[in-house]
DNA sequence: CAGTATCCAGACGGATACTG
DNA sequence: CAGTATCCGTCTGGATACTG
């Protein structure tokens, strides 16, 4: 905590979060997380190199990573099976899979894209409003 | 687009987007965008310092880059007010209030939070599963 | 008040090569 | 196959100072 500087006692809420959802944010969106889970979800077990094949531009230094904490999280679940030659299998845990409402919402969502691409053009057209800013 | 080695013709799917919400995390998701709506969204209209204040760890360039991002996107409506000294109001706009269900699932997902720090204390302790690495 | 302008450090992630 | 080990460039975002 660096500049803190409001004097409010004991009362040390963490840092951005007045927000009590931002820790889930966190969790289920950080970096690559999304394509990960959704991928599990949406098509079941997976093999370190069908995750890697499904999600082409990711390395497997980062996948691994990425599949580590969201094991760690209880999200995923991996199983390994040593064999010749080894194999690793990825998906969903019980818990990510109630994140399923929360996909469903984001998926509901989608629909506004065509929205949002029509205002940022309008604001980069614009690109100086009256009032304000202009470069 | 760096390492596309898959010579797929000219059905480039674009970098992570195997998955149909990837660009809302986008958009919705990215770093303080959380925290900012949220703010909006359960107290209403901002003025600059008002937001500062409650995020109390960013930091006014970067709230200026979020808001911006926010509004270019459509979620969040700048009025400026001519005065002195100058009052500028942020609000939600009426798409960004459309995502009140999806706050609303990941509120209600936050009752998992327990069960994931119960996990990953497990998975520390632990550090080393039967079948893998260990260190 | 509501921002801009600079400068800069440190984390994140990409490229590449190697291993059990 | 399923990773790990290094190295390194980029880019975000923090600190700080200044302005209309």
């Amino acid at each position: 905590m660096t500049h803190n500087t409001t004097p409010a006692a004991g009362t040390d809420i963490a840092p951005e979060q007045a927000c009590p959802i931002a820790p889930v944010v966190d969790i289920v969106f950080s970096r690559w997380t999304t394509p990960i889970l959704w991928a599990l979800h949406e098509y079941g077990r997976h093999r370190f190199v069908e995750l890697e094949r499904r999600i082409t531009t990711i390395t497997p230094k980062v996948l691994t990573e990425r599949l580590r904490r969201l094991e760690r999280d209880g999200l995923v679940v991996r199983t390994y099976h040593p064999e010749v030659p080894p194999r690793v299998e990825y998906e969903i845990s019980e818990l990510g899979r109630s994140l399923a409402p929360l996909f469903a919402a984001l998926a509901d969502w989608s629909v506004n894209l065509g929205k949002v691409e029509r205002v940022r053009r309008e604001y980069d057209s614009k690109e100086q409003r009256p009032g304000s800013r202009r470069n």
